[in-house]
RNA sequence: CGGGGCGUAGCGUAGCCUGGUAGCGCGCUUGGUUCGGGACCAAGAGGUCGGAGGUUCAAAUCCUCUCGCCCCGACCA
């Protein structure tokens, strides 16, 4: 393409309300525009690259064996209703056609699919199915942000597995992660494959594929032997702690005005960890007494996950009292009768703890737990940065990333709900056992910018930057650097090298900055001086470095460079 | 949904407190000079000051309502 002739709408500011890098750069780059709040117009460079990036997408789905499909993303409500995610769901964009009938615009198409799945499958000879589609998805979600990365309107590629049983979903399932790796590796990235929550889309596995990235809003622990999890559900080791000996039974002391674990700490000067922490909460009208070690923090992601629910909520300071007879600050485990107690693992095993006794004013000593108060021991404790790993006892690092794709194993959650069965070899009905993959298109361009970006502008990576070479002409008037590059622009299209001509009648600083911008990965400069001695100038964007080369040899090395 | 900020030409902004014909830089058009890191000179085009209502002789400016956008938090398949 000749820059000349193409719609390339370079800024020199960037607007005021973009802020991610990311955003700032697809905007002053030509990328995109904005629409409205979440959503963005993609124009040339952007599809480019959206182009690049579904190709590889596609391309790796289908070496798994899927299908491609394409799904209207208008869709009826009442296969939601079915599902029961038209009521629980609150994103979904939700109108009335001239009928007065509901309808909705897709936020992902389990429904959908299953739809189709049960309709037309019929025997077990006819799985494994995966099918897939690379489709607009809506979301109304409450605070779109940061240009690209969290959007209204956006670009998923959705997969959706059918089998007959867990041991297939597994299979399909490694498929999955197995193609991620390559599409995520392919599409240049760094990135981190991690143990994840499944929230609202139900299913009890799933991981996701995040990049990290400082506007990420995924927070990932990581350590150096390759465990990776999302903050909400990473576990680590706790710190070990000395207890004292003895086997002495509880022993109250006084405690007056002593209310939190600070002013336990300073008031005993007892280390946080030996000391226990108690948090009442309501499960609909059932009391939940949690135990946390003094130091540690409770993760309420984890808290549901044992609960089995994500409906609860602190109990009042009057349902506390009522439950233990005593306010807060005073609350303990011991001597607690008829309620569930869920004590986390680091409480496990130990012995003379210090916690409150369940009288204003008063702490025991020499709690022990399993002893003096029975309890569920449960992981519900939040990591911290640098707590040893779960696998290998080294520190943990927290890091931001920007989630690019999930998988999950759903099971049978939708399935059921919809009764999508097959005969299996005994002629017996099965219930279908599905699992979901998504993938943010528009997440790998905007993580792929917030990886490889400098003050001046993007590099992307190779395989997914609207062109693999930009061709400047530093001086178009003339003669010999535009014969020069006028033969160049020719053979590199011979060569099949997705190239872009700055052939405009600009000063050259205009078109180096511009260069700068666009995040092309290679540059091949042909100006007057250099072209006298038969010399361009190939440079690779993100390094800058610039090597000069003779007039035939570029294409070669070019070439060399990218690879092909 | 809670908190904060902002809407003035394509982009970045001044003016608003203290009411009196809307200004600057970049970009754009034309002519000339220039030409390896966002040139210079000259002449131009371009704005219902987000919208509605009100106060006033007079509103970008004051008041009320409203719409939109951004950031933090909540939420997040």
């Amino acid at each position: 393409m000749r820059w000349s002739k193409v719609f390339i709408p370079t800024l020199r500011e960037a607007p005021a309300d973009a802020e991610a890098p990311s955003h700032q750069f697809l905007l002053r780059a030509g990328y995109i525009r904005q629409v409205a709040a979440g959503v963005y117009a993609h124009l040339f460079l952007a599809q480019r690259s959206f182009l690049k990036i579904n190709q590889i997408i596609r391309e790796e789905m289908n070496r798994i064996g899927a299908q491609e499909f394409y799904l209207p993303a208008l869709n009826p409500a009442e296969l939601w209703k079915e599902s029961g995610r038209w009521d629980q769901v609150d994103v979904i964009f939700k109108f009335k056609d001239r009928n007065q009938h509901d309808l909705c615009l897709g936020i992902t198409h389990e429904e959908e699919m299953t739809n189709i799945a049960r309709s037309e499958l019929r025997s077990y000879r006819q799985l494994p199915q995966i099918w897939y589609q690379i489709q607009e998805k809506f979301r109304d979600e409450p605070r779109p942000k940061s240009g690209l990365l969290r959007l209204r309107q956006f670009i998923m590629k959705d997969s959706y597995s059918f089998d007959l049983d867990e041991a297939g979903l597994d299979v399909s399932y490694q498929k999955h992660v197995d193609a991620y790796h390559r599409i995520f590796e392919r599409c240049g990235l760094r990135f981190l494959h991690v143990e994840a929550f499944s929230g609202m889309m139900g299913g009890k596995v799933s991981s996701e594929f995040t990049a990290p990235a400082e506007v990420g809003e995924d927070s990932i622990a990581v350590c150096d032997c390759g465990y990776a999890a999302n903050f909400e559900k990473a576990q680590s080791r706790p710190a070990p702690v000395d207890d004292l000996p003895g086997d002495s039974p509880p022993e109250p002391f006084a405690t007056p005005g002593k209310k939190t674990i600070d002013d336990l700490v300073k008031f005993t000067a007892e280390s946080p960890a030996r000391m226990i922490k108690t948090l009442d909460f309501f499960v609909e009208s059932h009391p939940v007494v949690i135990l946390l070690r003094g130091d540690h923090t409770m993760s309420e992601t984890k808290l549901a996950m044992t609960l089995g629910t994500d409906v609860f909520r602190p109990a009042t300071p009057e349902e506390a009292f009522a439950l233990h007879g005593a306010h807060l600050g005073s609350l303990g485990p011991v001597g607690l009768k008829g309620v569930r107690i869920i004590a986390d693992l680091a409480l496990e095993g130990r012995k003379n703890l210090l916690a409150g006794a369940n009288r204003d004013g008063e702490h025991l000593r020499n709690v022990t737990p399993s002893r003096d108060f029975q309890a569920e021991f449960a992981d519900v404790r939040q990591v911290e940065e640098g707590d040893p790993c779960i696998q290998c006892g080294r520190p943990l690092r927290v890091t931001k990333a920007i989630e690019l794709g999930h998988v999950f194993k759903l099971g049978r959650r939708y399935s059921e709900a919809m009764h999508a069965t097959v005969l299996d070899e005994q002629g017996k009905e099965v219930t279908l056992v599905m699992g979901s993959y998504g993938i943010g298109v528009e997440r790998i361009l905007s993580a792929a910018a917030e990886q490889n970006h400098d003050k001046d502008g993007l590099f992307l990576p190779r395989p997914i930057a609207p062109f693999e070479v930009i061709l400047t002409a530093a001086n178009m008037d003339d003669a010999a650097v535009r014969a020069a590059a006028e033969s160049l622009y020719d053979e590199l299209l011979k060569h099949r090298v997705d190239a872009l001509f700055d052939d405009r009648d600009e000063r050259p600083g205009v078109k180096f900055k511009d260069a700068d911008l666009v995040g092309v990965p290679f540059r091949i400069t042909v100006g007057k001086r250099k072209i006298g001695q038969g010399l361009v100038e190939l440079l690779e964007r993100s390094t800058k470095q610039a090597t000069d080369v003779k007039l035939p040899e570029v294409i070669p090395a070019l070439r060399g460079r990218l690879g092909c």
